[in-house]
DNA sequence: GGAGCGATGTCCT
DNA sequence: GGACATCGCTCCG
């Protein structure tokens, strides 16, 4: 671990995912592959509530594919989705309580050779499609349900978890979340302003 | 560069 | 049986 990169305590995630979302922007997702080390900073992000939100997957209560959302904060929800992808969560608020945030784009920093092996495509690639979009950057950190679903993020020594390199938290923008049909208006997408790494299309 | 659409597994009703 | 927190390809401009 670098002098710098701490990983986020569990009090973080322990809040309304709103201020969670917010406070993610810029931090660092870390992933241990092996000896190769896959890092990312956290450009996009959406919220997802509770029993008042009806598009989280929370909202029609526990069961055993949502689980991890009802348990205790900051580990990792990890479904899959449309037959083909992985999208990562984390879960937020106390045991028993529902509610997490997804990570939708990261900017790539380390281990940028073995993501574009994992995700398939060829080293020349426009860099912002390596890992922009919730099913793209699970496939460049090869996570995936089996894998790690459950998962503490906030633990060091696990070979994902989420740190903070100590940069200035960035400028945010809030807009409404992305390729849902449900409570589609609700303005709970955070980007970090103009960086270019977000992901693209935005569904009136 | 953007709209349209098919692929495809899993879970819940 | 149908919905689904997506992606990449086609086709059209």
């Amino acid at each position: 671990m670098k002098p710098l990169q701490r990983p986020l305590p569990c009090s973080f995630y322990n809040r309304d995912p709103r201020l969670v979302g917010t406070g993610l922007l810029g931090k660092i997702l870390v992933r241990r592959d092996g000896r190769k080390l896959l890092t990312g900073r956290i450009v996009e992000v959406e919220a997802y509530l509770g029993a008042d939100d009806p598009a989280a997957h929370a909202s029609i209560g526990k069961t055993p594919r949502n689980s991890v959302l009802f348990g205790p904060p900051g580990h990792a929800y990890v479904y899959f989705i449309y037959g083909n992808h992985y999208c990562l969560n984390v879960s937020c608020l106390p045991d028993g309580t529902p509610g997490g945030i997804l990570f939708r784009a990261l900017e790539p920093i380390e281990g940028i050779k073995e993501m574009f092996k994992l995700r398939g495509i060829a080293e020349d690639v426009d860099l912002r499609r390596l890992t922009s979009g919730p099913g793209r950057l699970a496939t460049a950190f090869g996570i995936t349900r089996e894998r790690d679903n459950g998962k503490d993020l906030t633990d060091a020594r696990s070979d994902l978890y989420i740190a903070d390199d100590g940069s200035p938290p960035p400028q945010v923008l809030i807009t409404k979340r992305i390729g849902i049909t449900k409570a589609a208006d609700m303005p709970l997408r955070y980007i970090i302003a103009g960086n270019r790494f977000v992901s693209g299309r935005l569904r009136v």
